[in-house]
DNA sequence: CCGAATCCTGTTTGATACTG
DNA sequence: CAGTATCAAACAGGATTCGG
């Protein structure tokens, strides 16, 4: 089931909302971590690696000094842009139906 | 952010799958099993639960001989399909391009 | 500033057996 | 048929400390 490979990928806490973050342009480890302030520096880490091994996002390490580090979203990391927006407006949804009601 | 709603609901290796099981029809909870072969029956009986107390389906029960207990989706739930047809695309795409590779 | 490495905890999930 | 009960394993997440 292709369901199951997708969800995989899109389980947990960080991964969406990092994606998320990564949609609105490049972005280094610490801005991330503003967009996203209730995640710690480890899970942060943790799950930036595994989005990487899935290219859903590169990693580029800028020689500067100090360094810097940019990631950003592979156009397969982009593919999930209709994904997300569905995601974001059933979440819409659901809050007015249930949370609200 | 609305994301963070949805996210919570759709949590977890079971929930989407148990959806999707539910949008072919209204089933019992024998036949969801067979439609999600490695679910226990501990974690299906604890999904269903937490679904319905989110409204995204609702549990009848018949009172016939011996008794039978129907899952359906609400409207709420159906309003997922969108989400899912997208989620299962993306599987494909994700598939494609990772998996084959 | 951008992380890596360890340690530790609670929740989630699973296997299995059993019940009305 | 439609679940519960119990026990164990796995995993997610947090706190803290450290390094270039």
């Amino acid at each position: 089931m292709a369901a199951r490979d997708a969800l995989e990928i899109v389980q947990g806490k960080w991964r969406i909302p990092i994606v998320i973050s990564l949609t609105f342009g490049d972005k280094r480890f610490g801005q991330i971590q503003r967009d996203i302030p209730d995640i710690s520096p480890k899970m942060l880490s943790q799950e930036l690696k595994a989005l990487e091994v899935n290219k859903l996002l590169t990693r580029t390490i800028h020689d500067t000094m100090p360094v810097t580090v940019e990631y950003s979203l592979t156009p397969l990391g982009k593919s999930m842009n209709k994904l997300i927006e569905d995601i974001l407006d059933w979440g819409v949804y659901f809050r007015q139906e249930v949370l609200e009601k």
